[in-house]
DNA sequence: ATATTTGCCTAACAACCGTTAGCCCATGGC
DNA sequence: GCCATGGGCTAACGGTTGTTAGGCAAATAT
């Protein structure tokens, strides 16, 4: 079980920094979470911002993995759409906590790796943007601004961490569902 | 020009907060933005939440009162819609600012002005969905479940804040218009 | 001319911040 | 049986936090 005691800090700490922000957060809180004193977290972290480098990077890495997997199979662009915003869904649901952190909390990261974070969002910016451009090559979507359009389908899919309830009626898929079809043949009859 | 140094106090700690979010801002820095000691900021209110209050409760009484502007003409639910998306993107860039605080910064309200808030917040959110039931019911809108289209609206209007730029090419109306058109029509052709 | 208010100051408060140093003890591999 | 390691402890550090008390000078109102 090696890091198993560390895997437990990150967990609570994700807990933490979703539920009161990573600034309002103090390491004696986290602390008693874990129910050790402030000082004993040292022997698992360097640092309170290490903590939050590591939930931002690990959420970082998991979309650009979902994205190359879109990429890997060979859809039209449609379908590539509905399984990215899928993918993208499932992981903001599978851990809604680390979800908040990633979105709201990067913020707070000390350069450079604020730089490196904004640059691995780019990344996959750039690839949601690049389906789209094939959408428009394919005659299957409307000509849009394409910088406009990716910026409004992350709005929408990252804003479900807000209200989602694990236990709640709505499944991640049927989320993902709804979200694309909304997206793709809006609200008017 | 009674207050106006409290207004200049409200809108520096308004820019502080929005870019550095609440629990990072200090007083002292607050304070240094205006030229003064942090004790001197006492002058004017009295205390760091209080500020926050006045940030977040003008800034929903804004969106209040746009809710309100739509309802007292009479217009169908398309119009209706498009108008409250014209107006909820107006006021997010007449102060992108005040906008982010409202918006990700809230949730450092102590009680009771925390709940207040979130019942002002659910009035608004309700006022949309009372928009798209009428669309349902003139048929004019697809049936969906109306809690979560509002949401996926709200969130795309206001994701707007994080990237919308005073000097940049859109126009909020234009901004308004694009939005409005993803929302009622999406991207498929 | 006098009284009041406005807006700032210095000094200080108790509490809390992230982090370090140094020590201890239980566990597990050799 | 010995030693390394992991995971905790106490004590303390220098700094920062929001806030209060009390005073002072200039502007304003009477």
């Amino acid at each position: 079980m090696a890091h198993s005691r560390l895997n437990e800090l990150i967990e609570k700490a994700t807990k933490l920094f979703a539920e009161k922000g990573f600034a309002a957060s103090s390491m004696r809180d986290l602390a008693h979470e874990m129910g050790i004193e402030a000082a004993s977290l040292y022997s698992h972290i360097h640092s309170k911002e290490e903590m939050l480098e590591i939930i931002c990077f690990k959420k970082a890495d998991q979309f650009l993995a979902a994205l190359d997997e879109v990429n890997d199979i060979y859809f039209n662009a449609e379908e590539k759409l509905r399984m990215a915003i899928k993918l993208h869904v499932s992981i903001i649901c599978k851990n809604p906590n680390a979800s908040k952190v990633f979105i709201d909390e990067w913020r707070h990261l000390e350069e450079p790796h604020k730089l490196k974070f904004i640059e691995k969002r780019n990344l996959y910016e750039l690839g949601i943007l690049e389906i789209l451009k094939t959408g428009e090559q394919e005659n299957l979507f409307k000509e849009v601004d394409l910088k406009f359009a990716t910026l409004t389908i992350l709005s929408t899919v990252n804003w479900i961490n807000q209200w989602y309830n694990p236990q709640g009626k709505m499944k991640p898929e049927e989320i993902a569902n709804e979200l694309s079809n909304f997206i793709l043949t809006g609200l008017k009859k």
